[in-house]
DNA sequence: CACATGATCGCCT
DNA sequence: GGCGATCATGTGG
């Protein structure tokens, strides 16, 4: 049975969810019925109003960053560099406008073998994510997370976060988060924790 | 309305 | 390591 993660998880500190996010399974329940999923493996904090590198930096408010003023729970999506979609998921409660990137993804169920998610904009294509689930509850039918793995804090590593070099003082933050232990070593509780 | 740019990726050298 | 693709979004006039 699915363990959703509950609504309080994502209110905690946004540093705290991006590291507790490592492990969660992602599920999509594609349009056409397919249900899609991955065990996130990387991801990286936005801290709103403060950071630099974030869309809702200095409380900026317009169409896009609307979603990341709501309270966590949520999934912000949107598209960039003509071609990609980036998903986020929004942390702490309403008007405190934080995220977290899903940069990396373990493929679980429903993916070809072989089809890449080792980057923010590939694994929403595997996912088929895009613009149409923007603000899609995260605990909903459609799009949600559940328990999976545990990762020890000896398994995951933190570094600068990428593509923000226009982020003056936040470009060396290390608020990118990914696991180090090779997943094929994980691989047996993986398959144990599926289903 | 016009323009500059980006929380990326894949291909090139 | 560099660069082009390709367009939504934000900003300014």
């Amino acid at each position: 049975m699915e363990k959703r993660l509950p609504k309080e998880f994502f209110l905690q500190d946004t540093i705290e969810v991006a590291v507790q996010l490592l492990g969660k399974e992602l599920v999509h329940v594609h349009p056409d019925g397919r249900r899609l999923s991955g065990i996130i493996t990387e991801t990286e904090a936005y801290l709103g109003a403060d950071d630099p590198a974030c869309h809702s930096f200095g409380y900026r408010r317009t169409d896009r960053t609307r979603i990341l003023y709501q309270p966590g729970g949520l999934a912000y999506i949107y598209f960039i560099y003509g071609m990609h979609h980036c998903l986020n998921v929004v942390t702490r409660p309403a008007e405190e406008p934080e995220a977290v990137l899903i940069r990396g993804l373990h493929p679980l169920r429903g993916l070809d073998p072989g089809i890449k998610t080792d980057g923010p904009g590939k694994l929403c294509r595997a996912l088929g994510l895009s613009r149409d689930q923007n603000g899609l509850d995260l605990r909903g039918d459609q799009l949600y997370l559940s328990e999976n793995t545990t990762f020890s804090d000896e398994e995951i590593e933190s570094s600068p976060r990428v593509g923000i070099d226009y982020a003056e003082d936040a470009i060396e933050w290390p608020l990118r988060f990914r696991v180090r232990t090779s997943l094929a070593t994980k691989n047996q509780s993986l398959k144990s924790a599926k289903r």
